[in-house]
DNA sequence: CCCCTTTGAGACATTCATGTCTCACATGCT
DNA sequence: AGCATGTGAGACATGAATGTCTCAAAGGGG
């Protein structure tokens, strides 16, 4: 009985510490793991305890982050309709978790990990995929690569994690800054389409 | 003499060492010295022998970089002409040093220096003043702050880098997808401006 | 041809983050 | 109150990367 209750108290308490610690690695990948242990509240011994070691810790926010980019995708339904409001709804659902993708645009040594690597590769090839055919819709154009939209829109969706949680952009712009550039660019149009 | 001599083959190889290092680092910011030496050519002595230690390393290869990115900015004359064109000139003359920004990217911890930070913060604000004339003149759009469209170029430069690097993007391709992305956006338009 | 300088290879000490352990304390339940 | 469990603080060992040294070899100049 109490077994349940404490897995169910761990199991938060493993996303708390996995949260803050995204929080601390987006922006400082080499932070020890006192840092770590301190943003998220606990002694270094208990996040021992919970984590194995460090790269137990840092597969697992790679995992987390993964999983949550993969939950917008399904959430934002990047393949149903046209595809310039999929990447709206796509925007929508993952600027909030845009310090994960920041975090994945950091850690390159997460994908040394097969399962990881092939998680995201699964994920990159839907992002690919949504605008390859935004192109084949015409709605994207087609002079840039998809391959270069995809990693263009990663950085971006990664910057903005940067912004937010360094004070440099406020949250509530952040969805709309990331669209309004990637879909309409920098330029003003005279005549507005 | 030879010790004249001594000195103009030291800077070269300074250099040429600080160029291989912004290749390893640019990707893994965490590499091994001795990585880092077997890039450049080099033995871990020899390395040591240049640099005092990691840190004066990689405090170099940051000055390296900002100099060449102010470099990059003075041969664009980013301050003079319309903005746009500007921007354009900045692209070109910054892509092919692309690898430097991602590693001023992904290299946060080199702002603690307050010299490395104070120069960053020079070129930075160069480039905002770009974005804000822009805006004056009109040829960029006023709905995205300034701040965001430089924070969101040095994004894409980095991107450019680390794509280029991993073979994602042709080289010869990367001022052009970077500058049409960002000045023209990923939608098609019917009426061409 | 000899000497000077630089380099590379390796051994060695040192430092620091990590991983492991113990123990005292707090909290929650019976 | 008594007990059990989780936690924090700290000591300690370990291992890896760094910093320092020596020495033999290579290359260049006089």
């Amino acid at each position: 009985m109490s077994h349940m209750l404490y897995t169910r108290l761990m199991a938060t308490d493993r996303d708390s510490v996995l949260e803050a610690a995204v929080g601390v690695l987006s922006r400082r990948p080499t932070a020890h793991l006192d840092e770590i242990a301190r943003a998220a509240g606990i002694s270094r011994a208990t996040l021992h305890r919970i984590f194995p070691g460090r790269e137990a810790l840092i597969r697992e926010v790679g995992m987390l982050s993964l999983r949550k980019f993969a939950d917008a995708c399904d959430t934002a339904g990047i393949e149903e309709g046209p595809a310039d409001a999929a990447l709206r709804r796509l925007v929508d659902a993952v600027v909030p978790d845009a310090a994960l993708c920041a975090f994945l645009a950091g850690e390159n040594q997460l994908y040394d990990d097969p399962e990881i690597n092939d998680l995201w590769e699964a994920q990159d090839a839907r992002v690919r995929a949504l605008f390859l055919r935004g192109q084949q819709q015409g709605v994207f154009r087609i002079e840039l690569a998809a391959g270069w939209l995809s990693e263009a829109f990663f950085d971006l969706v990664a910057g903005v994690g940067w912004a937010v949680q360094d004070g440099r952009l406020a949250p509530r712009d952040g969805a709309y800054s990331l669209t309004e550039l990637f879909l309409g660019g920098a330029l003003r149009r005279s005549e507005q389409s």
